[in-house]
RNA sequence: GUGCCCAUAGUUUAGUGGUAAAACUUCGGUCUGUGGAUCCGAUGUCGAGAGUUCGAUUCUCUCUGGGCACCCCA
């Protein structure tokens, strides 16, 4: 024997992605079937891109640092940097930008992208992922967050999820900037280094939040942390000094409130420590929380951004939009036992019970493809228990089986696997026989 | 990037300083013009590399991968 010189090459998935084996590409397929479904019923068009970018996309609003080290950044062969899409934001807003005189606004754009970021690993949070990305572009009043914040709903309830599963977080970014800079007179990078403190809020527990804040603020602490403990809206008004009671940010929460609770959507709750992460958010932001005690998790996020479009030398475009992952989704369907289960698309299996049928079988097979079948062949001329077996493994629910009888009489005996039940049909009334069954 | 835990057939798990076992799955055979069965058999360089040792799957280190948290958050 010769020494090998091959290598066996290992079976696993690069670190942090995953594959997507039949049963899991199901799941994802009707993952997004359920959102496009959803944005569509609400106009969203669908657009596209791809994976790669210059990485001066994302440095113009994120800075070196990140594009450093938390995307997949590297240079191509005509020395250009490029950058793996870490999020679908920029990209979109990009396009938008690019060929605004070309469209009439407001535009309704929908994305199943996949992202890349260059990350450790963790629960809820891989390496790559699918987000849904759906925005509206060129609206300023509420109506567009009524819209969106509609249409996350609207997706929430396709999935089966009911509103007592989860509630919807509102905010606004022009009160909280405008508490902490006017009202505590903090500096833009004061304010901004408390706003990551407040966004932390339920990661930590309340004497630590006490301390960071205290720490953080010093003496107008306590006015800010009556201000963010505020169970609901009117208290956190009533905290507010005289004069901003009536300020524009104020008015926008309640009134988006109480819109959404005239078309029926009535858990929208005012959570003051809701901050997200991104800088360009500019007016309301939200979060769909999962209030089951396993996730705790916010599975959609998003917001107005109405300067983030300037970044391409653009007249101001307004913007609100939000991402949810399919990595949160999935967990939330399996806390709730709402993931749909696995139908394999063969409808039918036919069985050749003797090699010469075969033709015929494949024959048969034509036929009921022509009616929008879907139907595989056996081609093991294996024992006819054998062939139904592995239809069944397959979780195929209909059989039919080809030989001398069925050739003869041009009739065949379809068998309903589970029920064991068999029909005795000519190849044109299966269509119809299927039909019936409401597979 | 940091820390903790983990890694044995395809899967779930036993086990030992003297090169491994069970169940299920898969594949092959057995039996039946109609299935989830029976019986027989096959499938592992114990994640990779190095070290300690007469001898390592077992002990040590490094790496890789997985889980969780931190950092960061899209």
């Amino acid at each position: 024997m010769e020494e090998k010189i091959n290598k066996k090459i290992s079976t696993e998935s690069y670190k942090g992605v995953r594959d997507f084996y039949p049963q899991d590409m199901f799941v994802q397929n009707y993952i997004f079937k359920i959102m496009r479904k959803a944005a569509e019923s609400f106009g969203y068009s669908e657009y596209g891109a791809s994976i790669l970018e210059p990485s001066d996309l994302y440095r113009a609003k994120t800075g070196d640092e990140i594009v450093n080290e938390q995307t997949y950044s590297f240079k191509d062969r005509g020395d250009r940097e490029v950058t793996l899409r870490p999020e679908m934001t920029p990209t979109v807003a990009r396009m938008v930008a690019a060929k605004k005189r070309e469209f009439s606004f407001p535009l309704r754009w929908y994305s199943i992208p996949n992202l890349f970021r260059y990350e450790q690993p963790q629960k809820g949070r891989l390496r790559e992922h699918w987000q849904l990305n759906a925005d509206i572009f060129g609206i300023e009043e509420i109506e567009a967050e009524i819209e969106i914040i509609s249409l996350a709903r609207a997706i929430m309830k396709e999935f089966g999820l009911k509103d007592d599963n989860y509630e919807i977080r509102v905010n606004n970014r022009k009160i909280m900037n405008y508490m902490l800079e006017n009202f505590l007179s903090l500096s833009p990078s004061e304010s901004h280094a408390i706003s990551k403190i407040i966004d932390k809020k339920d990661k930590m527990s309340g004497e630590d939040f006490t301390g960071k804040v205290r720490s953080a603020v010093g003496e107008e602490s306590d006015k800010l942390l009556n201000l963010l403990h505020s169970k609901n809206l009117e208290e956190f008004i009533s905290l507010l000094p005289e004069k901003a009671r009536s300020h524009q940010g104020v008015l926008e929460i309640k009134e988006l409130q109480e819109r959404l609770a005239e078309i029926g959507i009535k858990n929208s709750v005012f959570s003051p420590t809701l901050m997200r992460g991104f800088d360009y958010y500019t007016g309301i932001v939200f979060e769909i929380f999962d209030t089951s005690l396993e996730n705790r998790r916010a599975i959609f996020g998003g917001g107005r951004y109405d300067d983030l479009l300037n970044i391409f030398g653009a007249e101001k475009i307004p913007a609100v939009g939000f991402g949810m992952g399919d990595v949160m989704i999935r967990d939330i369907l399996e806390t709730y036992n709402l993931l749909p289960t696995y139908k394999p698309v063969a409808e039918i299996y036919i069985c050749v019970l003797e090699e010469k049928y075969q033709n015929y079988a494949n024959m048969l097979a034509q036929k009921l493809r022509a009616d929008d079948i879907n139907v595989a062949v056996d081609l093991s001329s294996r024992k006819i228990g054998d062939q139904i077996r592995y239809a069944d493994k397959n979780l195929i629910p209909l059989v039919v089986c080809v030989g001398e009888n069925e050739v003869k009489n041009e009739e065949f005996k379809v068998k309903n696997l589970k029920s064991g039940q068999e029909s005795k049909l000519k190849a044109v009334e299966i269509a119809e026989f299927l039909k019936s069954l409401g597979s």
